[in-house]
DNA sequence: GTCTATACCCGGATAGAC
DNA sequence: GTCTATCCGGGTATAGAC
């Protein structure tokens, strides 16, 4: 898209100049094709000098990763007002998650394509992911208060209704248009919508 | 695991074998790191071997996507009759996809992990995924004769919480244990329920 | 239908100069 | 903090012999 390359960087802030190119350059290639040499290229640096500033591959994309969580913990709560009711921020936390992960896909890509491992020596990444689940929990325990088994099913059932709309858009391989992005918002919502006005049934027997 | 390779294709159905092998690569591997050199170490042939049966990495791999959702197919219709009522066998069926996913990693990986091109030049893939599509969408049909938008919808919103379920099971680094599977298949079949119960919410407005 | 051999490309990562 | 140069490993795919 932009022709020319005015390599601003090269005497700058590389560290922040590498976040920002990997953002963009997984954007078109995806995380697991996302690569060190391309991205130094692209910058106009060699091949070594990002290792000044990241140890490997891993740890240059784990900070990507956090910083696509802080955005997308935005973009749940952009699409409500804390007025609203609490149904109505749930659909609209769905509406955020999948109209994120459409229109971020790269970012979004990064947080659930990767490894996300609790277990990695990455404390910050899985305390980043914390805070988004706990956006919608705690959304959940204002809608029923008191029932905190049926409050728990529905922020995972929510969660994965959100899910499963923002991955079944972004497998596919072309880049949607803008009116299945909306479609797919508005289903999200809407089912959301559909489950708590059902969620009675989550108490019976499996 | 086997220290013994036991070398039983080199003159046998290399074919087959390739697509055997390239399940069990997968699982242990993931589709993005499946190599056609290390299967072909594997099956104790050279590397050029399995060119005379696929023309390239993605020819082996719709092969693998075309058995697999054969396989997905029979695992959604699994846990239920057909004399039992539309709501539980699109219970069962979002927890025979749950499963699915869990169980047979490898299988779904190659279904939603790779790209599934409509375009692509594999119809037999397509056509393999829509009917899977079909027995949901069929079940759905059932269940509100007569109301084919909210039947779409609830399909729809069907499909993505089995979908959310699934691929929030297996993104996860580590492999879930036994009992991690069998609480997300219950989850997302009570969800399903719920959600049938509600979607009179999903005629109404945005 | 399989093998031998090879051409080719790409990635990660490092040592040591500047 | 970046560069030059390089090592090492891995993958895809092909040509031509058997």
């Amino acid at each position: 898209m932009s022709p020319e390359r005015p390599k601003p960087y090269h005497h700058g802030d590389l560290k922040a100049a590498l976040i920002d190119g990997a953002v963009e350059l997984i954007a078109e290639r995806g995380v697991r094709d996302f690569s060190m040499a391309e991205l130094s290229r692209r910058l106009g640096v060699t091949v070594a000098a990002p290792y000044r500033h990241f140890a490997d591959r891993d740890e240059l994309l784990a900070a990507v990763a956090v910083r696509a969580l802080r955005v997308f913990g935005q973009a749940l709560t952009a699409q409500s007002s804390e007025t609203d009711p609490p149904e109505r921020r749930l659909a609209a936390m769905a509406g955020g998650y999948v109209r994120f992960a459409a229109q971020q896909r790269a970012l979004f890509s990064v947080v659930f394509g990767f490894g996300l491992d609790k277990k990695g020596p990455y404390p910050e990444l899985r305390q980043a992911y914390e805070d988004v689940e706990g956006t919608l929990g705690s959304c959940v325990a204002e809608l029923c208060p008191g029932d905190a088994d049926t409050a728990e099913q529905l922020a995972d059932a929510i969660e994965a209704i959100a899910h499963g709309y923002a991955t079944l858009l972004t497998d596919q391989p072309e880049s949607p248009d803008p009116a299945a992005v909306d479609h797919a918002v508005g289903r999200a919502a809407r089912a959301v919508l559909a489950l708590i006005r059902g969620s009675a049934a989550l108490r019976e027997g499996a």
